[in-house]
DNA sequence: ATGGTGCACTAACCTTTGCATAGC
DNA sequence: GGCTATGCTTTGGTTAGTGCACCA
């Protein structure tokens, strides 16, 4: 190593990079350099330990530190070097980004859980039309309320009741109990009278179900990341799994069992609709909560095992608290409180006490839950859950009821029995939000079937949609499921009973529209023509519009198109529905530039529809499209191709300037079907290169055909056919791109008489490989043979002899058995005698009947190794070395 | 203190049509 | 001399993703 200058001139040139830091130790005036690999997240790179390119630290290290043994011995074995600080700071973390790889396998991960979610959810809508737990959870409710099966015209409002005494009792209990099968877990959580919320949810469902009324069970699909994430502790399958040990196992609980008998009524009577608890009471309630004797044991030992895994741990206490770990207490000490099963206090005061520095600790659980919940109810009707950063109290169960009597034409009501909310839609992506979760798969399961219902929940489709996978694919999935869920839950909706026509449902549309508009501060009128064109397949005739299948599609489908204008730029670089021209890439442009929708910061707000992608001429080609005559570019953008040196002067023939780097860029609109010049007398339009370039089928000129066999051209050319090679992409290879070819462009009148003629070259070329092969196999066999003969000859003269003292070695021939391999003595003018290759092997060779005999005229002699080479006529050889 | 926003930076991705030399 | 096989070498623009400062 040079001196500190060089090092320090090396440090500066890897600013930010270090991967390696090197440690001098000074040992008789003679620096000794090593290097110790970093922490770097980028383990899979491989040192590289080549000078220029590592990156050295330096640092001096007391060679008696390495001796203090008295070892005098000059080598050094196994230095262990001790940093004060990690060799890399926080800020020169690199970052390990993903790699396609990485991408794949989170997709089918995200995939494979989303199977297993649907699976799951059919199970559990299959366990609710379970008729034994219809009849059990019929019986237990009173008379009165199984009036409601009766009712013609349900509405939300008349569920309410019923919501009511479902709520009271039926409680969240908290244990997951995936290990049963969710059918007995059904009927134990009946007996209970409570269970997990998916349970409780189910039971809701069964409960409907019960009364006649048409309902799906609706689960938020808590599927795994579809991108690969850094932090797996964000991992939804590792955060349930965590949970699962919790007392809130992907809780739906919202509002407390104790409580919510109170405000259950206060604010079902207040509203109508909303019977949410908020924590305001929840914090008076909870001074006044009552341990339960029974429950409390069990509970109080979850509660510890719970509270254990997060800092029982005697290290743990020691350390100070992460904030979600306080939220995840006070979550703790909510659920517990919520579900009347709470610890008591001085646990409570015990779980938390061990972080007395910590700003949240400063303020009681109640004061901050108070605070909270202050800052959630000044939204109107806001799910009292938004604390904490965990991801736990999030809804992710609840049923839906088909209300005839809502909303003209009938509608899907949303019930949260858990937390007794009826027709709260709109609250849970707010809940959601609270609690981290997002709202990507929102599936209604029944009669076995599943539709995705995640638009009635989500207002920022934008937000979610990055994170779902394509869309293909999931309808697919999802076609058949849909079917079987419409089959289980139409039912004809006379429109003319509902004194609803089609103009009243477009009317409805247009209502929805104009909200959007005015969300997005804008006047959207002169959108409605674009909206309705872009609704055409959704906008169906009167005489259609009969089931409530049909209705839900609609109403997805308007929610689709009339989200809300962001009200942040960076939302619109990736917005389904709207775009910026901020965001638009180079190769992207309005068309046509309008009908504007909004404005947002400054930036005019068009339909993403009217973003058209732009591409040059050469690659509209390759679409099987060309461009118009006399078309003006759309765009002109300085191109990025690298032109070598020796060909740089090329023009662009499309520029309008002329002048080389810049490209021109068409839309779609300015194209037309490719006309490719057709085929002449036999002769094939080759481009520029001589060649077709055959991206598609539409490529070909016409009147040719483009055959993929590999060895045509030499056919071709024996024939005398004009002909192309077909080039159908690139390979990059060695950092730049090389052609592929495959096959060749000939006219179709050509095509028989080339196919013939390639069928009977590649026979000829497959019998001559077969003969080929042959003479290899009779030329090896051939040697081995003679090895063997050789070697038994050798056997024979020099070991068999000593104990006989014969000279001539016996040597056994069969003619007759010889047929075989008549080919060896083809190839290698064998003796008469053919050698029986079964008998040699399977015998001791060792016959009576032939006698070796070497002829002088067969001998050669060797110079060099002094050795004379004797030869029978068998075929037999051995070497004499002459001394 | 916290979360949202926007800018700046980074790395993955996409691009896309040889050349020199040795051996036969 | 011509043909073929082999080895060499790895750009730079675009864009999505990330970190961080700033602000409400």
């Amino acid at each position: 190593m040079a001196g500190n200058e060089e090092s320090s001139t090396k440090q500066k040139k890897s600013k930010g990079k270090s991967k390696f830091q090197s440690v001098d130790i000074i040992r008789d005036n003679q620096p000794l350099k090593f290097r110790q690999i970093s922490t770097n997240n980028n383990l899979e790179e491989e040192p590289q330990f080549e000078d220029n390119d590592a990156e050295w630290e330096e640092g001096c290290i007391q060679y008696s530190s390495f001796d203090n043994n008295g070892n005098n011995d000059k080598d050094i074995k196994g230095v262990t070097v001790e940093f004060d600080a990690l060799p890399e700071s926080p800020k020169k973390k690199r970052i390990r980004r993903v790699t396609a790889e990485d991408k794949e396998y989170a997709e089918l991960v995200h995939k494979a859980h989303l199977l297993c979610l649907i699976a799951r959810g059919r199970l559990i809508d299959a366990a609710c039309d379970d008729p034994l737990i219809q009849a059990a959870l019929l019986s237990l409710l009173p008379p009165h309320l199984l009036k409601i099966s009766e009712t013609s015209q349900l509405t939300a409002n008349a569920l309410t009741p019923i919501i009511s005494w479902f709520h009271q009792n039926f409680h969240v209990k908290g244990l997951d109990s995936a290990e049963k099968p969710f059918h007995s877990a059904l009927t134990s959580a009946l007996e209970a009278h409570g269970g997990s919320p998916e349970e409780v949810a189910a039971l809701s469902v069964v409960l409907f179900r019960a009364l006649n009324l048409t309902t799906r069970f609706v689960s938020v699909l808590d599927v795994a990341s579809l991108k690969p994430d850094h932090d797996v502790d964000e991992l939804p399958y590792f955060e349930s799994r965590r949970h699962r040990k919790g007392i809130f196992s992907s809780s739906t609980l919202m509002v407390s069992g104790m409580s919510t008998g109170a405000s259950l009524s206060k604010s079902s009577t207040a509203n109508g609709k909303n019977i949410l608890g908020t924590f305001v009471k929840r914090e008076n309630l909870s001074t006044d909560i009552q341990v339960k004797d029974s429950l409390e044991s069990n509970q109080l030992k979850h509660s510890d095992q719970t509270i254990g895994e997060t800092q029982n741990s005697s290290e743990d206490d020691k350390r100070p608290k992460r904030k979600g770990d306080l939220e995840f207490e006070m979550q703790l000490q909510m659920a517990m409180s919520s579900t009347a099963l709470i610890a008591p206090e001085r646990k409570l005061e015990a779980s938390t006490s061990d972080s007395p520095s910590s700003p949240l600790h400063s303020c009681s659980p109640f004061k901050k839950l108070k605070r909270i919940a202050e800052e959630s109810s000044s939204s109107s009707q806001a799910i009292s859950t938004a604390f904490g950063s965990r991801k736990v109290g999030a809804p992710l169960y609840w049923a839906e009821v088909y209300c005839s009597g809502e909303n003209m034409t009938g509608k899907w009501v949303h019930i949260d029995a858990v937390n007794a909310i009826v027709d709260g839609e709109l609250k849970v992506e707010a809940a959601a939000a609270a609690c981290k979760k997002s709202l990507r798969y929102v599936v209604a399961f029944a009669g076995h079937g599943a539709k995705d219902v995640t638009r009635r929940y989500c207002a920022k489709w934008y937000k979610i949609s990055p994170h779902r996978v394509f869309s293909e694919w999931w309808n697919a999935v999802l076609s058949s499921l849909k079917e079987l869920e419409l089959r289980a839950t139409s039912g004809v909706v006379p429109l003319h009973q509902c004194g609803m026509k089609s103009t009243d449902i477009m009317g409805e549309k247009s209502k929805h529209l104009n909200q959007g508009c005015a969300s997005g501060k804008s006047s959207f009128a002169e959108n409605y023509v674009n909206f309705d064109k872009e609704h055409q397949k959704f906008a169906i005739s009167s005489s259609s519009i009969d089931n409530r299948g049909a209705l839900e599609d609609i109403e997805l489908a308007t929610r689709a198109l009339t989200e809300p204008l962001p009200t942040n730029q960076q939302a619109y670089r990736n917005h389904p529905l709207y775009a910026i021209e901020k965001w638009l890439t180079k190769y992207q442009i309005l068309h046509p530039k309008g009908p504007v929708l909004g404005l947002c910061s400054g930036h005019t707000v068009y339909p993403r529809s009217c973003v058209q992608t732009l591409h040059t001429k050469e690659r509209w080609l390759r679409e099987g499209l060309q461009v118009k005559e006399n078309e003006p570019p759309s765009k002109v953008v300085k191109s990025n191709s690298r032109k070598r040196s020796g060909q740089a002067v090329e023009i662009d023939e499309f520029s309008e300037t002329g002048s080389d780097g810049v490209v021109s860029l068409f839309g779609k609109w300015q194209t037309e079907p490719l006309r490719l010049p057709p085929a002449v007398d036999g002769i094939v339009p080759k481009n520029e290169r001589g060649q077709v370039d055959v991206w598609s089928e539409k490529c070909l000129p016409p009147g040719t055909v483009h055959l993929r066999f590999p060895r045509l051209v030499p056919v071709a050319k024996r024939l005398g056919i004009n002909f192309a090679p077909a080039m159908v992409g690139f390979e990059f290879r060695n950092g730049r791109s090389v052609p592929v070819y495959e096959g060749i462009v000939v006219c179709t009148e050509f095509k028989e008489v080339i196919l013939e003629a390639y069928a009977e070259e590649e026979q000829r070329r497959h019998e001559e490989e077969i003969r080929k092969e042959e003479r290899q196999a009779l030329s090896r066999w051939y040697q081995l043979l003679s090895s063997m003969v050789i070697r038994q000859r050798l056997n024979n003269t020099y070991v068999y002899n000593q104990e006989s003292e014969t000279v001539a070695v016996p040597f056994k021939t069969e003619k007759k058995t010889c047929a075989d391999i008549t080919n060896l003595n083809e190839i290698t003018e064998p003796c008469q005698e053919k050698v029986c290759a079964t008998k040699i092997i399977g015998s001791d060779m060792l016959t009576q009947d032939h006698e070796h005999v070497f002829l002088t005229d067969d001998e050669s002699f060797d110079e060099d190794s002094m050795t004379r080479s004797k030869r029978c006529r068998c075929g037999v050889s051995i070497q004499v070395e002459e001394l």
